[in-house]
DNA sequence: GGGCTGACGGTTG
DNA sequence: GCAACCGCCAGCC
Protein backbone atom coordinates (compact mmCIF):
# COMPACT_ATOMS: atom_id res chain seq x y z
CA UNK A 1 0.00 0.00 0.00
CA UNK A 2 1.80 3.17 -0.94
CA UNK A 3 1.55 6.43 1.22
CA UNK A 4 0.68 9.63 0.27
CA UNK A 5 3.48 12.46 0.33
CA UNK A 6 3.11 14.13 3.50
CA UNK A 7 4.79 17.37 2.54
CA UNK A 8 3.23 20.60 2.97
CA UNK A 9 2.43 21.43 -0.54
CA UNK A 10 0.52 18.44 -0.78
CA UNK A 11 -2.09 19.35 1.76
CA UNK A 12 -1.84 22.57 0.09
CA UNK A 13 -2.58 20.68 -2.97
CA UNK A 14 -5.09 18.45 -1.99
CA UNK A 15 -7.22 21.54 -0.71
CA UNK A 16 -7.21 23.69 -4.17
CA UNK A 17 -7.81 20.69 -5.64
CA UNK A 18 -10.98 20.08 -3.64
CA UNK A 19 -11.83 23.78 -3.61
CA UNK A 20 -12.51 23.14 -7.64
CA UNK A 21 -16.44 24.14 -8.20
CA UNK A 22 -18.94 21.93 -9.76
CA UNK A 23 -19.01 22.53 -13.95
CA UNK A 24 -14.97 23.85 -13.65
CA UNK A 25 -11.71 22.43 -14.31
CA UNK A 26 -7.97 23.62 -12.94
CA UNK A 27 -5.00 23.12 -14.46
CA UNK A 28 -1.52 21.34 -13.10
CA UNK A 29 0.11 24.95 -13.52
CA UNK A 30 -2.96 26.56 -11.77
CA UNK A 31 -2.18 24.21 -8.68
CA UNK A 32 1.11 24.04 -8.91
CA UNK A 33 1.29 27.95 -8.79
CA UNK A 34 -1.43 28.18 -5.82
CA UNK A 35 0.35 25.11 -3.85
CA UNK A 36 3.47 27.80 -4.11
CA UNK A 37 5.35 26.08 -6.99
CA UNK A 38 4.63 27.11 -10.15
CA UNK A 39 7.33 24.19 -11.39
CA UNK A 40 6.19 21.70 -9.50
CA UNK A 41 2.79 20.58 -11.83
CA UNK A 42 4.26 17.20 -12.42
CA UNK A 43 4.27 16.91 -8.93
CA UNK A 44 0.39 17.99 -8.62
CA UNK A 45 -0.31 14.74 -11.16
CA UNK A 46 2.02 12.74 -8.74
CA UNK A 47 0.57 13.61 -5.60
CA UNK A 48 -3.23 12.83 -7.03
CA UNK A 49 -1.73 9.42 -8.33
CA UNK A 50 -0.71 8.43 -4.72
CA UNK A 51 -3.33 10.26 -2.77
CA UNK A 52 -5.61 7.93 -0.89
CA UNK A 53 -9.30 7.92 -1.99
CA UNK A 54 -10.40 9.11 0.83
CA UNK A 55 -9.44 12.02 0.33
CA UNK A 56 -12.65 12.23 -2.42
CA UNK A 57 -10.65 14.85 -4.87
CA UNK A 58 -12.37 15.48 -8.05
CA UNK A 59 -9.17 15.14 -9.96
CA UNK A 60 -11.21 14.50 -12.88
CA UNK A 61 -11.34 18.05 -12.81
CA UNK A 62 -7.55 18.58 -13.36
CA UNK A 63 -6.36 18.51 -16.49
CA UNK A 64 -3.27 19.84 -18.49
CA UNK A 65 -3.39 23.23 -20.86
CA UNK A 66 -4.20 20.82 -23.76
CA UNK A 67 -7.53 19.99 -21.88
CA UNK A 68 -6.51 16.67 -22.60
CA UNK A 69 -7.46 14.12 -19.89
CA UNK A 70 -5.55 12.03 -17.79
CA UNK A 71 -4.15 8.99 -19.88
CA UNK A 72 -6.63 5.87 -19.86
CA UNK A 73 -4.73 3.66 -17.35
CA UNK A 74 -5.02 6.22 -14.09
CA UNK A 75 -8.87 5.86 -13.98
CA UNK A 76 -8.84 2.53 -15.72
CA UNK A 77 -11.41 3.83 -18.72
CA UNK A 78 -10.80 7.65 -19.68
CA UNK A 79 -14.54 7.54 -20.90
CA UNK A 80 -14.51 7.23 -16.99
CA UNK A 81 -13.36 10.39 -16.51
CA UNK A 82 -14.66 11.72 -19.78
CA UNK A 83 -18.66 10.88 -17.97
CA UNK A 84 -17.83 12.85 -14.88
CA UNK A 85 -17.04 15.92 -16.95
CA UNK A 86 -19.59 15.78 -19.08
CA UNK A 87 -22.55 15.13 -16.14
CA UNK A 88 -20.83 18.15 -14.75
CA UNK A 89 -21.44 20.25 -17.73
CA UNK A 90 -17.96 20.76 -18.40
CA UNK A 91 -17.94 21.79 -22.57
CA UNK A 92 -16.16 18.83 -24.53
CA UNK A 93 -15.11 19.28 -28.08
CA UNK A 94 -15.23 17.21 -30.83
CA UNK A 95 -11.45 15.85 -30.42
CA UNK A 96 -12.56 14.51 -27.25
CA UNK A 97 -10.87 17.06 -25.18
CA UNK A 98 -12.46 19.56 -23.36
CA UNK A 99 -12.88 23.41 -23.76
CA UNK A 100 -10.31 24.74 -21.30
CA UNK A 101 -10.66 27.72 -22.38
CA UNK A 102 -14.36 27.85 -21.34
CA UNK A 103 -14.17 26.07 -18.38
CA UNK A 104 -10.97 27.09 -16.86
CA UNK A 105 -11.60 27.96 -13.09
CA UNK A 106 -10.17 31.08 -12.43
CA UNK A 107 -8.88 31.99 -8.93
CA UNK A 108 -9.23 35.02 -8.50
CA UNK A 109 -13.36 34.04 -9.26
CA UNK A 110 -13.29 32.51 -5.86
CA UNK A 111 -12.00 35.90 -4.64
CA UNK A 112 -14.17 38.03 -5.90
C1' DG B 1 25.32 10.53 -4.61
C1' DG B 2 23.94 9.50 -9.59
C1' DG B 3 20.64 8.53 -13.06
C1' DC B 4 15.82 7.70 -14.73
C1' DT B 5 10.89 8.63 -14.66
C1' DG B 6 6.71 11.32 -14.84
C1' DA B 7 -1.58 12.58 -14.36
C1' DC B 8 3.49 18.93 -17.19
C1' DG B 9 4.74 23.71 -19.13
C1' DG B 10 6.67 26.91 -22.14
C1' DT B 11 9.13 28.05 -26.28
C1' DT B 12 10.32 27.42 -31.05
C1' DG B 13 9.63 25.93 -35.89
C1' DG C 1 -3.07 25.09 -34.23
C1' DC C 2 0.15 21.18 -33.87
C1' DA C 3 4.71 18.67 -33.18
C1' DA C 4 9.23 18.49 -31.36
C1' DC C 5 12.59 19.85 -27.87
C1' DC C 6 14.15 21.41 -23.56
C1' DG C 7 13.58 22.54 -18.90
C1' DC C 8 11.73 21.76 -13.76
C1' DC C 9 11.72 19.21 -9.77
C1' DA C 10 10.17 15.70 -6.41
C1' DG C 11 10.25 10.74 -5.92
C1' DC C 12 12.33 6.23 -6.60
C1' DC C 13 15.90 2.57 -7.85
Amino acid sequence: MKQEPTGEIYEKMYQIIAAIPFGKVATYSQIASLAGKPRNARQVGYAMKHVSKERKLPCHRVVNQRGELSPDHVFGEQDFQRMLLEMEEVPFLPDGRIDIKHCRWDERDVQL
